[in-house]
DNA sequence: CTTTACAACTGTATCGTTACAGATTTTGAA
DNA sequence: TTCAAAATCTGTAACGATACAGTTGTAAAG
């Protein structure tokens, strides 16, 4: 056999005819197949690492149509990927210690957000997919389970199919939300919620519900806004709302940048934290609390779901089933 | 020649059948080779967009070497990608419109910078990296020129090297910021500077140095923290300056999130913003201007930087020379 | 001394693409 | 009419890996 050019990175043919095997059984030798020698194993082992072999991964998906790519499909409006950053690195930690690489797709913000799904499906770019602002009866979901893709979803569905996910409990966080502004006598308390057509909508709306019934609460409305609108928005909203006679005393809110833009709002009318009103806000980053410790917050742990989403999708391609792979993570009060 | 499996996706091999050409033909048509008649190429492309044909990257990459992967290296530190993660809106908003992928290398903390970028050029993973947190000396930077493989740096390098970048003036953005503190009456100014070991650092204490000699101000030691020191030692050393004799009023920052650590240590100080001191930040987000709008503020733009850094990094791939692909993006006064 | 069984190893074909070196047909000049 | 030059088109090999169907050689069973 003539000797691989020298020049470049090592194959499995470099390693064969340094071995003086054949190219299969090196190959095989490295997957520690059984019909292989243990001595030969040893060898071929020991000058793959000298040579710093690594396989060439154009190889193994031309061949075996594996692309040891996991894709995390994204939107591209600022204020999501803000959010979505931390997932990034929970994702990287667990792909780190496999073959798996991360890749980016992402999709504009007037376009359809099946566009990237069908793109990975129609060219088999990965193995598996992350979505997020999941929905409760989602296209994509539907799109990828009718076609048996290895998916996991930041969110829960309703549509009767099963799959992997990780969420975050928003029912019970807006329930121990109530709780809290009730506890420090609030009774009238406005909830700025995420757009309607995501799921995790309902939950929350449904743990304030809960909450207002149990804790003996009521709720002033605040409909006009969710968390998609702008800050600026937010904000003239909540001065309004203040302003109004029946104004609330207590306010929940769903995400900290919200909460920026409702503080805001409150102290524009005039109103003081913690005397005139008290709030309960889910938040990502520290800041809030830095500068406006008087809000309550609850931590929502989007690296640990970053984590979560990539174990699961792995096991998902690896055949473990979706029912096994969902998991939800419950708030703990922070301070 | 038979016919391919109508099951999976479609192939050259497809195209071929379908028209009656050569796989070969159908290859050069679709890359409007000079050698194949207009009305073939007409009907191939007509074909191949009919039944959604589109490359093979594996086939392609195994055959060319090109991978169509643009790595964009991360720390995982969360501080880091947090003012990481709209550069993965730049990127992607120019990958969008060509054939790369943005694929996702992280480094660990603990670990050595070095090693993400040896294992893309061990292994071949991407055609071009973007690296950031660049230092004047920078081995990652070495390392690439010398395998004369693509790179851009966010930030700059001071090694004689030519090489593709994207960095922001931080030498006039710390100069613009003395001089608006001096506007206000400021004489006694500390600044929270980069970590000394990355480029920036050096840029950001000249522009300080020169905006304090121009406009007759003078400096406030303040070395035992720095951007990369977690909130709560910045707010503790803030904290600490403000009551020491000969306190600072004016204080400049290199972060948002350093800021708001700032003003933590300033209030804690039991002093007030705009009244006893007045401060300049740079700002990645809007929470700082939404809480503390007496803070001056000057907003680095991370989305252009990832713009310009992945056409950088394409251009470099196709051939441009480094000289070519230097750009410095300049702060304009907000408000 | 066969035959069978098993352990250990190997050659060939193939995944989808493109570089390269032809092959065929058409055109046009002599 | 002839033949070189264009204009089009095509088969083969190769990139690196693996599935599959062998091929050895040796040891146990008959």
């Amino acid at each position: 056999m003539a000797p691989p050019a020298s020049d470049s990175r090592p194959t499995l043919k470099t390693i064969a005819f340094m071995t003086g095997l054949g190219i299969t059984t090196v190959s095989r030798a490295l997957k520690n197949a059984p019909d292989i020698g243990a001595e030969t194993k040893e060898r071929v082992r020991l000058v793959a690492t000298q040579v710093g072999y690594h396989p060439n991964r154009a190889g193994v998906r031309l061949r075996t149509g594996k692309t040891n790519v996991i894709s995390l499909i994204l939107s591209l409006e600022e204020e999501i990927i803000g959010l979505t950053s931390p997932m990034v690195v929970g994702i990287s930690e667990i792909l780190a210690s496999t073959q798996y690489h991360l890749v980016i797709t992402p999709y504009s913000v007037g376009s359809d957000p099946l566009d990237p799904v069908r793109y990975v499906l129609d060219t088999g770019a990965a193995d598996g997919v992350i979505i997020s602002r999941t929905e409760p009866k989602d296209p994509r979901v539907a799109l990828m389970m009718e076609r048996n893709f290895p998916f996991g979803t930041h969110g829960r569905t309703e549509m009767g199919l099963v799959h992997p996910y990780h969420d975050f409990d928003n029912e019970r966080f807006a329930y121990d939300a109530v709780r809290r502004l009730v506890e420090r006598g609030r009774r009238r308390i406005m909830l700025l919620h995420p757009p309607p057509y995501l799921t995790y909508h309902m939950h929350m709306r449904a743990g304030f519900e809960r909450g207002l019934q149990d804790f003996g609460a009521t709720a002033v409305p605040f409909n006009n806004v969710d968390l998609d609108n702008s800050l600026a928005d937010i904000r003239e909203a909540c001065e309004a709302a203040m302003r109004a006679k029946d104004a609330p005393d207590g306010v929940i809110s769903g995400s900290g940048a919200g909460a920026v833009a409702l503080v805001a709002g409150i102290e524009a009318a005039g109103l003081k934290l913690a005397r005139d009103v008290d709030m309960v806000s889910k938040q990502s980053n520290d800041f809030l609390q830095w500068l406006r410790p008087e809000v309550i917050t609850q931590r929502e742990d989007f690296r640990l779901a970053g984590r979560e989403l990539a174990k699961a999708v792995i096991a998902r391609i690896e055949g473990r089933s979706g029912s096994e792979l969902q998991t939800l993570s419950f708030p703990a009060p922070q301070k």
